[in-house]
DNA sequence: TATAGTCTTGACAAATATTGGCAAATAAAA
DNA sequence: TTTTATTTGCCAATATTTGTCAAGACTATA
């Protein structure tokens, strides 16, 4: 199963028999920027996560959630005291909500 | 309870009456950049987490802790999936130990 | 092998963000 | 008030991020 947001949009890509050429269309940048966030080697923006769900025809939120743990995952990656800082984080949501 | 790092930093601080000017000298910035840094107008370095901890007499742990907490917390805030992908996260470390 | 189409790589410039310092403004203390 | 401490806004230098381009690598097909 694909866990990093490029893996499983390659996936979606491959499977749909989708060239980098149009999926590059719809978002504005050349082939090799999409080639590269596959393999993770250039971060994906935000907006892009939306728009590529449309292009890939997947939900908005699958591909957003693993964006986003991607991120977290960035922070947090090397860190010894991870385990800590994300349970401090997930307890003071909870808070707020 | 102080829950960011700069508040926590100027708690100790003013408990020890300890002026920004003195702590600015180990760290080796200006004082208003400390200012700063105390109410999360800026940005806190890592490297200066261990100094100000080495300044301020308390566990460097705790202060890392409380800066890695605030890294992630600035990935998340204002998403809506912010818990999924935290859980995701949590998940994915605990299978890589 | 040759050719065409697709994908990957690295170098580069432009745009954007981050950095710390300074000086003026404000607040607090004496 | 005078002095000392902190905060604020702005600036220039630096660093990071962005996408483009062109060359190279890979794949499939004839």
């Amino acid at each position: 199963m694909a866990t990093q947001p490029g893996d499983k949009i390659r996936e979606l890509r491959t499977k749909q028999n989708l060239l980098l050429r149009q999926v590059t269309s719809k978002l504005d940048v050349d082939t090799s920027i999409i080639s590269k966030m596959d393999r993770g080697e250039r971060p994906i923006k935000k907006e892009q996560i939306a728009i590529l769900a449309d292009i890939l025809k997947v939900e908005k939120e699958e591909l957003h959630t693993l964006w986003l743990a991607d991120q977290v995952k960035d922070v947090i990656k090397d860190e010894p005291l991870a385990d800590k800082a994300l349970k401090s984080v997930s307890k003071k949501i909870k808070e707020v909500k």
